[in-house]
DNA sequence: TGCAAACCTGCAACTTTTTGCAGGCTTGGG
DNA sequence: CCCAAGCCTGCAAAAAGTTGCAGGTTTGCA
């Protein structure tokens, strides 16, 4: 049985659906607590549509779950360790690239580990 | 400066990079030491075309190194610890599709972690 | 009841990736 | 020198992913 090509293929599709910038600013703005689509759309800078497109994947894959109240959808991430765990790859994109300057992903990782503080 | 918005592009672009079943494949196949392209290519089943292909991806963004010898190209890791952080999502995974059966994936990573034992 | 806010989905246009194939380069051996 | 092994790249067809827009649903409020 070909468990290793299954779980190759199933990593790859949890890969994919984390490889997109928006998909990735999303997941960091619901680490510190629950938002509401249009709060996201606001601070993310992004139409709201598109963050609704976003989130059906991220949903369809169990990685946010909604709470409804009023007109209002507030989303959460069902696993907040996924959020730490992408921090962790910081380093190798830093890696990927040159290794001249190194110091401004250090920059960027304390901005995301901050709470939220609207610098964009 | 939008560091954010930079830092999740790059990161987005890493994660494309290894977003892709056969690559994820080949990582984890150099994850106990050098191979060259025939062998990388017989031990995942595929042409030895499309393994050139992914190890030039991945060669470009420095994720592998080359050491060629005679006609034989050898390639390795360039950062191991980046499969280490692959493996790290395994649980991820499983949390993704259905909570039933999440021991099929305790086995998937003991197959991976293992030394190559050519169980496909 | 009527209207607007807040979301969601379907769909088509567009962009990006993947893949196989044809052809090219380099190395080692006869 | 000539051939074959081993690998690489370019290219075009196919597949997959992204995006904006039009239109739909539900909820709150007057």
């Amino acid at each position: 049985m070909p468990s290793r090509l299954i779980v190759s293929r199933e990593l790859a599709d949890l890969l994919k659906l984390l490889a997109h910038a928006d998909r990735l600013r999303l997941i960091e703005d619901l680490r510190h607590g629950e938002k509401d689509v249009t709060g996201i759309a606001q601070s993310l800078d992004l139409p709201t549509t598109r963050v609704s497109q976003h989130l059906a994947q991220l949903r369809a894959h169990r990685l946010v779950e909604e709470r409804r109240d009023g007109r209002s959808h507030y989303y959460r991430l069902a696993h907040p360790a996924l959020a730490d765990w992408i921090l962790e790859a910081l380093p190798f994109v830093d890696i990927r690239q040159r290794l001249e300057d190194a110091n401004h992903i250090d920059a960027a990782r304390a901005l995301w580990s901050a709470p939220d503080n609207n610098s964009h």
